[in-house]
DNA sequence: AACGGTTTTAGAACGGTTCTAATTCGCCGA
DNA sequence: TCGGCGAATTAGAACCGTTCTAAAACCGTT
């Protein structure tokens, strides 16, 4: 784990705990792989990281902590009906992603190519609204599936 | 059913039939709900309101119709996991939405609010993915929620 | 009226997520 | 160290929107 995966997990106990929840050793697993993983993993490839530590975890812990984390806004869901939601512990903010039609890779992207930060606010502003969060993402093919 | 709907038939209409597949009674009713509505409807109301008129119909052939729009690139679909995918056939382009967290109404935005329309061309050059979709939502909470 | 390809139907199957009831864990006080 | 107790975890059932399947209905053509 990196020194910015480590910065995360901290501040994703710290908030937990702010929450009033134990940071169990299983939990602590969850969100080392959250943290670990730039490929925003689905709820079940978290499980199988989480069970190469703890085999009998079961599912049912990851939801759990997931859930958690949303209710501290410590992570970021990206809901697919036709395939498994995916997760950005990485960075919780709202922020623009690339995903690739042909092989299901979720990109990063910089918010310099679609939109500012302030996006939120403006358009909180301009609608009445009061908004939380956004979802930015664009569909297509990567360059090594085309 | 207003004037501008009636446009959006005919040319959904039109889409399927360069498709090769026929624009049988139900599908037509399909077609009118999906244009009518500003609401964004969901499978399941588009079923309803079709049964009203053939009162036999099948999800089935909902979704049946719904696959053949989008092949046909005559319809959006909003996906979310945990609950039904909502439709917009009115304005089958990406376009940005609002969402309300409380009611779950979604509202089509004014383009001007959020990027322009050559967001999807920009993004392609900037990152050499051949993206052929976008998906641009705000959530938050509606004014009459509130 | 018969044929053949398309459309439609009802219901089963599927898969990701959520729920439930029972069990286990782990801290705290005795 | 031992119990007790609330929190956490487990296994599996339940749920629900969507997809699949096999049979039936439809419809234009001959």
């Amino acid at each position: 784990m990196d020194k910015q995966a480590a910065k995360r997990v901290e501040e994703m106990r710290a908030s937990l705990s702010d929450l009033g929840v134990a940071v169990t050793r299983r939990r602590a697993k969850v969100l080392e792989a959250l943290a670990s993983s730039d490929g925003h993993p689905s709820a079940n490839e978290i499980h199988a990281e989480t069970r190469r530590w703890y085999p009998s975890t079961s599912l049912a812990t990851i939801y759990n902590t997931i859930d958690l984390l949303k209710e501290a806004g410590q992570i970021l869901e990206l809901e697919f009906s036709g395939a498994a939601n995916r997760y950005d512990g990485r960075r919780p903010q709202s922020h623009p992603h690339l995903i690739c039609l042909a092989c299901e890779a979720i990109e990063d992207m910089d918010d310099r190519e679609s939109l500012s930060a302030d996006a939120l606010d403006r358009v909180s502003d301009a609608t009445g609204y009061k908004l939380v969060r956004q979802r930015n993402d664009y569909y297509g093919v990567c360059p090594s599936c085309q």
